[in-house]
DNA sequence: CCTGGCACTCGGTAGAATCGAGTGCTAACA
DNA sequence: TGTTAGCACTCGATTCTACCGAGTGCCAGG
C-alpha cells in the first residue's frame, strides 16, 4: 500500500530496509527495531529505527503481520533490495567451483545436459530450478531418416543442428517396401537439408501412391510436432525442494499446486515472456501474473548461443530467498551453459 | 507384533478387519467398535466387535494409536485386506473409459507415450505413478547414423527396434571429412544392423587413422551409454499428488524425501526386483526395503510386449490408499500399454 | 532531529478444566 | 460357550485463563 509515489530512500532508511530484508531472509521471523539497531552499526537508537520503519511501512516497503510484531518485507521491499543491494550476485567459492567443474566435464546429449544443469542449479541454490531448452525454431535440419520398425510402421527421425533429435512413429495402411522408404528418406534428406525445422518446404509428389502417402505422413507428422508441442523443452530440477520449503508458503497445498504447475509446464509461458531482458531478471511475488506464484520469486537469465538468445535458466523459490546467492548462481550457470553450447553446438 | 502364527481369520473377524481397513481408508481416522457395528450389518453388538478387535490386535492386524482410541490397520492388516478382498481390482467406469480412450488415440514417440501414460495413471489413481520403459537390452539396432554438427563435432544416433533413439555428441581432435564420416556410418550400419544394443560387436579397423579414431569414439560412446546409464527410463507422473498427500505421512519432510528418491530414480531398483511376479503385486509399508517407503504402498504390474515382460507400471501412495481402485487401474494400464506396444513396437 | 521513557497491544505459551469417543472388564443371559 | 449390557477408566483434543514479553506508537526532553 504505497501512499506515496515510490521515491529514493535516504541512506539510513535504505540501510534499515536492507537490514530487515537480510535478517528476515535469515531468520524467517519478523524483524524488530531493536534487532536492527543492535546487529547493524547504524549509530542510532532503536527509537530512531522505529520512526524510520513507520515511514518505510507507509511507503509500502515493509509490513507488520500484526500490531506489535516486527516488520516483514513486502514485495516492494524485496524489489528495492534486489535493485539496490544485489547489483553483483555473490556465489560461494565452493559453488563456483562446482559449477565450473560441471561444465568442464559435461559431454552428454543435449537433453541430458539440460536436465543435469537444472539439477546443478537446484543443488547450488537450494531451490527448484528450471532450464528451458534452446528454441528449436532456429535449429536446422541436418538429417532425415525413415526406419521401418515393423511392416507398416515407420519411425521418422530428424536430426537438428543443435543436436536435438525429433521423431515420431507413423502407421501406414498400405505398407511401402524398403526401397520406397529409402527413396522417400533420400528425397526428404535432399530437400530438407539445411531448412529451418519450423518451416519445412513441401515435397513435390513423385507419382507413386505408396511413396506419396508416406511422404504426406512424414510431412504432416513433423508439422504436427512443430505446431502442437511447445517446442522449448522445460527441465525442472529439485522439485523436492519445493515440498521442503512448504513452511515458507501460506498453505501446505500451495506447494502441491506449484508442483502441478511445473508438471504441466504452465510456467513456461511466463518464462518465455520475460526472456526479453538481457541479464538476470527477478520477478517477485505479486509481480508474477500467475496467482499461485504470489508467494514465490523467480530469478531468470537467458543464455546465449553464438551471440543469440537461445533459452532460459531460472530458479523458483519463496519470496524469502537469498537473492544475492540465487542471482549469482543463475548468472553463472546461464553464462557457462551458453558458452558450452556455443562450443559444442 | 504377531504373538501368534498368522492364521486364517474366522469370517466375522475378517469382516471386521475389512471394515476397519475400508473405514480407515475413507476417513483417515481410527475406527471404533461402534462405528463398525453400526455401519456394517454384522448382526452383533459393539461389545462383540470389541472382543474380536482385541484378538485382531494381538495377532497384529490392527493397532491403536493410543489407549482409548479406535483401531488402525497395520501393514499386516493391509496385507490381509489386499490378499483377501481385492482379488479383482475395481475401476470406475469413467476411469475405464479414460484409459481405453487414451490408448486408442495414442500415437506418439515412445518416450512421450510412456510419460503420458504415467500422467494418465496418476490422474486415475490420484497418486504418484511410475512407468519403467521397456528394457532396451532386448532392443536391436535398426539404424546407425553419424551427423556432423560442426567441424570436429559429430552426433552419433542409433535407432532401436523399440522406437527409442540413443545419441551422443562426440568431439574429435582431428576433424574427419564428410566422406570419412559417411563411410564410417555405413560401416557401422552394415555391421551393427540387427545386433542387440547391449552387445555391439567390435568393428574391424580400416587402416585410416581418422576413420578409426571416429569409429573408436562411436564404439566407446555407445558402450558408455549401455554401461553407465540405468537404461530403463523411469517416468514419474503426478509428483504433486505426493505433496498433496502429506497429511498421510508422518512428517511433512518425508514427502520431500520421497520426491528426492524419485528424482534420483532410487526406487527403480526395487521396481525391477519385484518384476519377477506376473500379475499385480503390492508392497506395503515395511515390506519395502527402503526406509523412506515405510509409510508408503507400491502397486506394481509388469507389462508384456510380444509375450515377454518388458517394463513395469506402478503407483506410489500412502499405505492408506484405495487398493481396489489402484490395483484395478494398474492392471488395466499395464495390459493396455503392453498391447499397444506389441502392436506398434 | 534524535533519544529515553512509558503505556499499550497482542501473539504465543503454559496450565487447568472439561468433553467425549473408545476401551477393557465383569456380570448376566441365551 | 458365545454374546450382550453396563460401567469405570483412559487419554487425546478442545477450550479457557492467565501471563509473559517482544515490539510498537507517542511524547517530552536533550
Amino acid at each position: 500500500m504505497a501512499f506515496v509515489e515510490p521515491m529514493d530512500l535516504d541512506e539510513r532508511k535504505a540501510a534499515i530496509l536492507r537490514a530487515v530484508v537480510e535478517e528476515y531472509i535469515e531468520t524467517a521471523e519478523p524483524v524488530g527495531s531493536q534487532r536492527v539497531a543492535r546487529t547493524r552499526k547504524l549509530g542510532v537508537s532503536s527509537a530512531t529505527v522505529r520512526n524510520d520503519m513507520t515511514v518505510l511501512e507507509h511507503e509500502g516497503y515493509v509490513t507488520q503481520p500484526h500490531t506489535s510484531a516486527g516488520r516483514i518485507p513486502t514485495d516492494l521491499g524485496y524489489r528495492y533490495f534486489v535493485d539496490h543491494f544485489t547489483k553483483e550476485g555473490a556465489l560461494r567459492v565452493a559453488h563456483q567451483r562446482a559449477v565450473a567443474e560441471f561444465f568442464a566435464t559435461a559431454h552428454r546429449a543435449l537433453e541430458d545436459l539440460l536436465h543435469e544443469t537444472s539439477q546443478l542449479l537446484s543443488r547450488v541454490t537450494d531451490h527448484t530450478a528450471m532450464v528451458v531448452g534452446p528454441q528449436p525454431e532456429v535449429a536446422h535440419i541436418r538429417s532425415v531418416q525413415l526406419v521401418t520398425l515393423h511392416p507398416g510402421v515407420v519411425l521418422a527421425v530428424a536430426v537438428l543442428s543443435n543436436g536435438a533429435v525429433e521423431k515420431f512413429t507413423l502407421e501406414l495402411p498400405d505398407q511401402p517396401d524398403e526401397a520406397q522408404v529409402s527413396a522417400t528418406a533420400a528425397a526428404f534428406e535432399a530437400h530438407w537439408s539445411g531448412c529451418a525445422f519450423n518451416d519445412l518446404p513441401q515435397l513435390a509428389p513423385s507419382g507413386d501412391d505408396a511413396v506419396d502417402a508416406l511422404a504426406r505422413g512424414v510431412q504432416a507428422g513433423f508439422a504436427q510436432l512443430v505446431g502442437e508441442r511447445p517446442m522449448e523443452m522445460l527441465y525442472v530440477g529439485g522439485t523436492s525442494r519445493l515440498a521442503a520449503e512448504h513452511e515458507s508458503f501460506a498453505t501446505a497445498e500451495s506447494a502441491a499446486h506449484l508442483l502441478e504447475l511445473l508438471e504441466h509446464q504452465v510456467v513456461v509461458v511466463s518464462l518465455v515472456r520475460n526472456l526479453l531482458d538481457q541479464g538476470v531478471s527477478v520477478s517477485i511475488g505479486s509481480e508474477n501474473e500467475i496467482e499461485e506464484l504470489r508467494d514465490c520469486a523467480i530469478v531468470l537469465a537467458p543464455y546465449q548461443v553464438e551471440g543469440e538468445p537461445a533459452g532460459t535458466v531460472g530458479v523458483l523459490g519463496p519470496t524469502r530467498m537469498d537473492y544475492r546467492l540465487t542471482i549469482g548462481a543463475v548468472a553463472a550457470v546461464s553464462q557457462q551453459l551458453g558458452r558450452l553450447l556455443t562450443r559444442v553446438d
